[in-house]
DNA sequence: AATAATTATGTGAACGTTCACAGTAACTAT
DNA sequence: ATAGTTACTGTGAACGTTCACATAATTATT
């Protein structure tokens, strides 16, 4: 004898069954739970309490199918094994929620207009609601975007200062310049960089910054090699700077990665941090504070960033007449012990 | 006068147009769809055609409605902030994505009854094919969940050795022995342990991984101190070990965040690694190997851990009737230069 | 040769919701 | 009082697909 399954079937509960249950039409509900005007106080209560008890919630396929809207937002992703676009869709997921919206996501893993093309076609088949999209490096073609989302809302994340293009941003040249400041005003001089790809908007901004700010300050800047983000390359980007020979009391690290790279490359040379040389990274992972020594870093706050965009992104569905706008998130410099005023 | 949007209205092909440029009936076009049997050559071979010529994609709103399969899949996370738990779903989603499913993801940020049930209730009401729930934590009712899911196939990930539900996990109990061997063998004897938050099955496994492993060597385990996994926790509880003149030569910390607040508390008290102290941790993160210095740990393959979990899940959607099997991956120890003999 | 089984295609209904419209009751202004 | 609003509620159709069933064409079986 076959063993019957004991699991109760799940009997959804509809409109019609609330409608029945609370003594009104479906259309009533429908109303209700789209914050209709005109229902009644007293139907609303009524059809409020009967949505309670049967534990009532809408299809969300129905109500797509219907033509209303999905309530669901997409998120193309790219880079997740960053550590700042991993915490960005992380945040996002969760303002996302809390407003509501179901977030689905695609990683994408180049920047090809068709492959961008496909992620899209794909989400409005889906029928979302809007569209977050992550272009960290340049050429992801954000004007082809914009066209390709048509009628959708759009949002662009982490993309470049001044793209023209609903999006919200770090300002990466605040962010360098306060740190390259910082070193300078201990006294250093000979300050090299070591930059993230310049693929990436992040990363050519900050090089951009820290070379305005040294000439600003009248120094000559140091050598620059890029880097890939990882620790690795930083690691290998300071060892060839020091087989080469490099004059230097301070590095500009891409991020907090690289930056532990530097440090342990500086450290097989005997160089010591910060008395010898004075190392800075950029984002303020958790771990920069336990470094050896504690990294002078630049926060970037991937939480507001993650939830503003989500913010900034349902808005513009509610109001899509409004001009696009670019929202700049200030970083802010953390200051710890990797930096110290330069040997004599 | 009013502005005209330029923007071309996204006409959405259907099924009928499919039909009507193949010159068949729209339930042929989904029998092709759907790779039933009982469609002539001839017409599939037309019906596919016109479906490439219009880029014809199915509605997955209707498709849902409709009653049939959403292909869509769930995915309930917890601890998104580890590196771990943030690890396997950016490889589920990948693997998802291949397979033709799209992911929803809900965060959840406690393990109460209620929470698990509102979300589960949630993947109901989105009609998803099958669900898959991070389980690292103990009390996050397996059972329940198991029941709750009634009919949705269910997959647990990062849950519990031995669990009695599908799932894919990575036994820990392995890793440790691993490394906490390696110690041994090195001839160490005093051997401490500042473990993750013991409410982690990874935690507790690792610990009592740890214990075990000590005492079939015939060694009295040192003091153990439980932390929570941030580098943080880790650098203070060494500082206590020391404070309260604990005697060691090595320990066994919960992960590689641990380890590096470990190696900068020692440092401060100016005992060398791995001269004085070996560390070992555990997970193998990107940096690791940049530590000061680079990291003995245990490599967790949560790329597998991911890709495993789809696929089981998948396949249990598929064969529903196979008894729900538990998955392990195996860990790797990976040797760096924290460890050594201990000091004479 | 007749019947049954298999293969191939089509038709109507249903999924659960919103939209467009049609009412009715109550209140306001003439 | 009468028409004109305004507030509230209900009815039928539609969204794009699959399911259950019906039918037509072909092949296998007796």
């Amino acid at each position: 004898m076959k063993k019957v399954s004991s699991v109760p079937t799940f009997r959804r509960n509809t409109l019609h069954d609330v409608a029945r249950l609370a003594g009104v039409s479906y259309q009533t509900v429908s109303r209700v739970i789209n914050h209709h005007p005109y229902v009644s106080d007293e139907t609303r209560e009524r059809v409020e309490k009967a949505i309670i008890e049967l534990n009532y919630r809408p299809n969300r396929a129905a109500q797509s199918l219907a033509g209303a809207k999905s309530r669901t937002l997409a998120m193309l992703t790219f880079g997740l094994n960053n550590y700042g676009p991993a915490q960005m869709m992380i945040h996002s997921e969760h303002a996302s929620r809390q407003a509501g919206y179901d977030l689905i996501f695609a990683n994408v893993n180049d920047a090809k207009l068709e492959t961008l093309r496909t992620a899209i076609h794909y989400a409005r088949y889906r029928d979302v609601d809007g569209l977050l999209v992550i272009t960290p490096i340049i050429g992801m073609h954000e004007e082809e975007l914009v066209t390709l989302s048509g009628d959708i809302p759009l949002m662009l994340i982490g993309t470049g200062l001044n793209v023209n293009a609903a999006s919200v941003v770090v300002d990466q040249y605040a962010g360098t310049r306060q740190v390259t400041r910082h070193l300078i005003e201990l006294g250093h001089t000979q300050i090299c960089e070591i930059s993230g790809p310049l693929t990436w908007y992040d990363a050519l901004e900050r090089h951009e910054s820290w070379l305005v700010t040294m000439q600003a300050a009248g120094l000559t800047p140091g050598i620059s090699i890029e880097g890939n983000w990882t620790a690795e390359s930083g690691y290998l980007a300071v060892r060839q700077l020091i087989k080469q020979g490099a004059k230097f009391t301070a590095l500009v690290m891409g991020n907090d990665q690289m930056a532990l790279g530097a440090i342990r490359a500086l450290h097989e040379y005997g160089r010591r941090v910060p008395e010898d040389v004075s190392v800075v990274g950029f984002d303020d992972i958790p771990e920069a504070s336990f470094f050896l020594p504690p990294l002078t870093t630049v926060r970037q706050d991937f939480d507001t960033l993650g939830r503003r965009g989500i913010e900034s992104l349902i808005q513009r569905i509610h109001q899509p007449h409004i001009d696009p706008k670019q929202h700049v998130i200030a970083p802010q410099l953390i200051q710890r012990n990797s930096t110290a005023a330069p040997p004599k």
